[in-house]
DNA sequence: CTTTACAAACCAACCAGTCGGTTTTATAAA
DNA sequence: TTTATAAAACCGACTGGTTGGTTTGTAAAG
């Protein structure tokens, strides 16, 4: 096998494990050596391929977060023609994909902010250009951060497995959410925004303006 | 001094102590040497208040609900009367509550979670009995869960460090969350929910209006 | 005098990270 | 093709420090 192939499918056994260690035990036992265990390597494998515990985490966060943002791009072409808030429409869609894959994402943030919360920084950042990109989009921004947080809302709380929610009822609310139609009979005029940000009102049809 | 309140000073301490550490240092640096270490008491002496650690978890998780629930019962006090939606009211008051209070009880949720995920039982249970209140008041059930979901994802992504809110959006946010108005004009008749559940949805006075 | 609350030393298990050595792969000279 | 050499991947024993929990001792309350 080459060596390349052979480091990747390495590191990648690792970080599956520490998925699946995550999801069974819980962010507290994860531990190098269970890693290890549970991936079939031995810890100095381990340990070659990640320095530091810490790394192990910062590379699950990566790849979970390529994984969604590929979805995300996918889905924006997807419904960027038709919509007119397509940057809202992909990010609760994204986190529905989230709270609907097994693997999810939101795991491996949790054990990041368990282990080291400065990791959060990276998400954080991302989440903060999104949020920009809906509130630019947007007739009313304050309805639509409150959509983008129902959203969130659902994905963290089955994930903590606090969710009072069925599956049904959980699927059925973010189709609702994701159904403008259902959200139009009372939007705001953003008198606020519209003084500051003339053009952007207007152009809620397709054209996420890029702002600095 | 007395023995008993001896003893309860020292719980009381141990537990706030434990609330300190996981502000300050994250769920995941919450030991029994820390929590003597903060407290002031030997480990000893904390070990002699609580059996195990999962006990103190618990003690901590079950202090935190029933500050919360007193704040519920005074809330649910003061609008019963004037709200027709009192049980969504009183949760969405006591979400922001958690959000803004700083030691929040969602730390020792997230505290409980990460040592032990069966711990997240209680307060489950807890929720499951709020929520089904909620849906038995609410015109249009599912825009009120979707109400509360918005609220708990305010909350968690502002206790993640993940939320690219301000503070004041934050703000503004739970108090149109709260805002009965702003979600009337968009209520559906719960069709379905009225057909299987009959004698309740007469029963309270939340009739669905529409209003401009 | 008995029980309760606490202190301090102690212990076995576990943890992240190290290290010397072994196997596998890559390169290239003979 | 064979052989030599180096580099990368990998192994597993080991280390210093931490963890949850125990044991032993002591002073105060009842």
């Amino acid at each position: 096998m080459d060596n390349a192939t052979r480091s990747e499918r390495s590191r990648n056994a690792a970080l599956e494990a520490a998925i699946a260690i995550i999801a069974r035990d819980g962010p507290g036992r994860l531990t190098l050596d269970a890693i290890a265990r549970e991936s079939g390597l031995s810890k100095g494998g381990v340990m070659h391929q990640f320095r530091t515990k810490e790394a192990v985490l910062k590379a699950l966060l990566e790849r979970q977060m390529a994984h969604f943002e590929e979805f995300s791009t996918h889905y924006m072409a997807k419904v960027s023609a038709t919509s007119a808030n397509p940057n809202l429409a992909t990010q609760l869609a994204t986190i529905r994909e989230a709270a609907t894959t097994p693997n999810s994402a939101a795991l491996a943030l949790v054990a990041a902010m368990v282990e080291n919360p400065s990791l959060m920084a990276l998400p954080r950042e991302l989440e903060s250009k999104r949020m920009a990109a809906i509130k630019e989009e947007a007739a009313d921004p304050d309805l639509a951060m409150l959509r983008w947080a129902g959203a969130l809302g659902l994905l963290l709380s089955s994930l903590f497995g606090m969710s009072p929610l069925s599956k049904d009822e959980h699927q059925r609310l973010f189709v609702r959410l994701l159904d403008d139609a259902q959200w139009t009979g009372l939007e705001q005029p953003a008198t606020k925004r519209a003084a500051k940000s003339g053009a952007a009102s207007t152009a809620k049809a397709a054209t996420p303006r890029k702002r600095a």
